[in-house]
DNA sequence: AGCACGCCGACT
DNA sequence: GTCGGCGTGCTC
């Protein structure tokens, strides 16, 4: 029997790259406090919770203080999970307790205590039946309806969508009571019980060899699913984790932001016949906590989140399901930068089961490994319901006459669409009326005061019809200047366009028909969004909008889809975004067209030679991906390089250039590439300067052996305290 | 990150 | 005369 050391080793929620040491609470022993357990600690003037990660000898020289609390019965973060968050904070140079910090829920990370999960049933009580003939007709009486008989949690869940809200009402007014879950409640849902053996369900050729090879996977094994749009990749996920929950096993599926819609939802629910647990920025803190806790204890069967959905504990793992992998929004830009995706493989690892990357325009990333052999490449090339994929057409616009950047051409395109009936989606990267407010007698143009991009200042986009000027950086607003601020003239000219002005014009040149913009600024969120769906119906119309447009929520009747605004995405200096134009143009191009009649996708630029819109337009997506993996090679960029990305910004121009050429300095016994320090492309931001230094290795050991060096010396750095900065590995984007 | 301590400008 | 600005230093 060993003896138990004396001291905790607990890792806080504070960016030092160290663990701090603690007695146990009094009325403790450390050998009966448990790695994984979290622990009230004094912490200098406060208090802080941290979480024990071992047990350690008391230091020469460290005055150590007693902790205040043992707050779990057992450990919350241990095992694989902990095991994988230790790797990913030496993976991210960042520190333990940062990390482990970012992975518990908010309540939790605070020390609030767990969650109750246990499953309740609710019956309307005496007075409750009394009542209810003479309720008002509305929510709280369908659900004192319903609750006539005891009904379990996950048959309101599935029955009554948001029955909480009404429960409350009932509660305070004293017509229900709860019932315990041994009372045997109601817990048929109406909508479960089909599971696999869904009688609408019969795979394809492609599916069901994807659906076998996953099945037949025994232990950690990497798939791209790589499936054009309407290829039928969610039927294949259903069928994998209808194997796993038949195996016994718990099922975690990752969804970009955008992807998790309640439809998505419901529809995993009324598939696979046990409930699923979703996780995502739209619940509150209890709601979080209890999804995670109910993971941590195996209640939950299958959880389906976004990003921050990696972090649930899975005891019985048998399967992680990446949807949409090259998804931009699986990477955390600050704080913890971590990528959900890359992180889910790690994960997958760990526990031993597989995992399934979806796509129908996988990442350069993912393609390589896949093309590597790392990875079982398993493509689904035909489109459900004989669907045709839609016509591209390039439109050349040079020397056109342009009607709110929309040539003629398009606007005859559209036109006819809307004759014939169809709907049409006109997509612009560009909120706002228009991208600068330009005076036309001196040049003058309005800029944010407290940004600016490569030494010039950033304009403000017009927004409001001309009525106030927002920058999209910072987010600082003001009205438009009546007159040219420099020489009075009152001459002053929105110039481009936006979404908003292209919807003046639209609105203005088919008044007939409804003319929706969807954007950040018109919709407030997921809910609106769909009602804007809802009233459209299948009517002819057309909706305007951004990235928020180019997925999720089907058209019954879209059959022309406009790009416009994209030539900006074919110069710019960022290595990846030819990348991100290519899958933003596939994604949009996918929503065209249905079963019945082909769609239509006008790409209109004024760089119609352009060899990505050639290959894009001409090979399909994958022909783009092999060109483009050609170019990253010879220009070193990664899949074939490694990098790294360290930023400092201060109020002043110079402690993070000092800081940062101390950095490269550390760095010169390398092997590895410095680049800069150069000023970043956004300096300047909200009053900011701020600079980075990019590292690049073409072997990932010989960037992390650089890292591990040179991150204690930044911390140790007197240069440091004068600036913020922070290290991304793996940046998605150089900005 | 917080939080305290410490030394210089405009205000009841 | 004080209130409060944020530079600097520390946290088992």
């Amino acid at each position: 029997m060993p003896i138990p050391l004396p001291v905790l080793r607990v890792a806080l929620p504070v960016p030092l790259p160290r663990l701090f040491g603690y007695l146990p609470p009094p009325g403790a022993e450390a050998g009966a406090v448990a790695v994984g357990q979290r622990l009230r600690v004094p912490f200098g003037q406060r208090e802080v919770c941290g979480v024990v990660v071992g047990h350690g000898e008391a230091e020469p020289g460290v005055e150590l203080r007693a902790a205040l609390e043992i707050l779990d019965d057992g450990p919350l973060l241990h095992g694989e999970l902990l095991a994988s968050l230790r790797w990913l904070a030496g993976y991210l140079h960042a520190p333990l307790g940062e990390v482990l910090a970012t992975a518990l829920p908010a309540s939790l990370r605070r020390g609030e205590p767990l969650p109750d999960i246990a499953r309740h049933g609710w019956v309307l009580n005496e007075a409750g039946r009394t009542a209810l003939p003479a309720m008002r007709a509305g929510k709280p009486k369908a659900l004192a309806a319903l609750l006539a008989e005891a009904r379990g949690e996950d048959w309101l869940d599935d029955a009554s969508p948001g029955w909480r809200t009404p429960l409350r009402g009932l509660r305070e007014r004293g017509l229900v009571e709860r019932v315990v879950p041994e009372e045997k409640v109601g817990s048929e849902s109406p909508f479960r019980g089909k599971g696999d053996s869904d009688p609408t369900f019969s795979p394809n050729a492609e599916q069901q060899l994807a659906i076998d090879a996953i099945r037949a996977a025994d232990g950690f094994a990497p798939f791209l699913l790589d499936g054009v749009t309407g290829s039928g990749k969610t039927e294949v996920y259903l069928q994998a984790i209808a194997d796993c929950l038949a195996r016994g096993k718990q099922a975690l599926v990752l969804v970009p932001e955008i992807g998790l819609t309640p439809q998505a939802l419901a529809r995993f629910r009324a598939r696979l016949g046990v409930p699923v647990h979703a996780l995502h920025s739209g619940l509150n803190d209890g709601e979080r906590a209890a999804a995670w806790w109910a993971a941590a204890s195996g209640q939950a069967r299958v959880v389906v989140g976004t990003r921050s959905a990696i972090f649930v504990p899975l005891p019985e793992a048998g399967l992680v399901v990446v949807d949409e992998e090259h998804d931009g929004s699986y990477k955390q830009f600050d704080g913890i930068r971590y990528h959900a995706r890359d992180f889910a493989i790690v994960r997958a690892r760990a526990l031993g089961v597989p995992i399934v990357l979806g796509s129908a325009t996988p990442s350069l990333e993912t393609l390589h490994n896949a093309q590597a052999g790392r990875y079982a490449h398993l493509r689904l090339r035909q489109r459900a319901g004989a669907a045709q994929p839609p016509r591209v057409r390039v439109l050349d616009v040079r020397k056109r006459p342009l009607q709110a950047g929309l040539s003629e051409d398009a606007l005859g395109a559209i036109r006819s669409a809307l004759d014939a009936g169809g709907q049409v989606l006109v997509f612009r990267n560009r909120r706002g009326y228009a991208p600068v407010l330009l005076c036309h007698d001196c040049g003058w143009s309005a800029h944010c005061p407290r940004c600016s991009t490569e030494d010039k200042p950033t304009p403000m986009t017009v927004h409001a019809h001309g009525k106030r000027l927002q920058c999209h950086h910072c987010g600082y607003r003001k009205p438009s200047p009546p007159a040219c601020p420099d020489c009075a003239s009152l001459a002053l000219q929105p110039q481009g366009n936006g979404t908003e002005r292209i919807e003046e014009e639209l609105g203005a040149r088919f008044s007939d028909v409804p003319v929706l913009r969807i954007d950040r600024g018109s919709t407030g969120h997921r809910d609106a969004l769909q009602k804007h769906f809802d009233a459209l119906g299948a009517r002819p119309g057309v909706l305007i909008g951004t990235q928020m447009l180019a997925k999720g929520h089907d058209l019954p009747n879209l059959t022309l889809v406009v790009v416009v605004g994209i030539d900006e995405g074919l110069f710019s200096a960022d290595f990846r975004s030819g990348e991100k134009l290519a899958q933003l143009l596939v994604q949009v191009a996918g929503r065209a067209g249905r079963a019945d009649k082909p769609g239509e996708v006008l790409l209109q630029t004024h760089h119609p030679e352009h060899p990505l819109l050639q290959t894009l337009v001409g090979g399909g997506y994958h022909a783009f991906a092999e060109a483009e993996l050609a170019m990253r090679e010879l220009a070193g960029f990664p899949p074939f390089a490694h990098l790294a990305l360290l930023r400092a910004e201060a109020k002043h121009a110079d402690p993070p250039l000092r800081f940062l050429h101390e950095a490269k300095e550390a760095l010169r016994e390398f092997p590895v590439d410095a680049s800069g320090p150069l000023p970043a492309p956004m300096p300047r931001r909200a009053g900011y300067q701020r600079a980075q230094l990019i590292l690049s290795a073409p072997q990932r050991r010989d960037l992390h052996a650089a890292l591990d060096a040179l991150v204690p010396t930044l911390y140790a750095s007197p240069e440091a305290r004068r600036v913020r900065w922070s290290l991304d590995v793996d940046p998605v984007d150089l900005y």
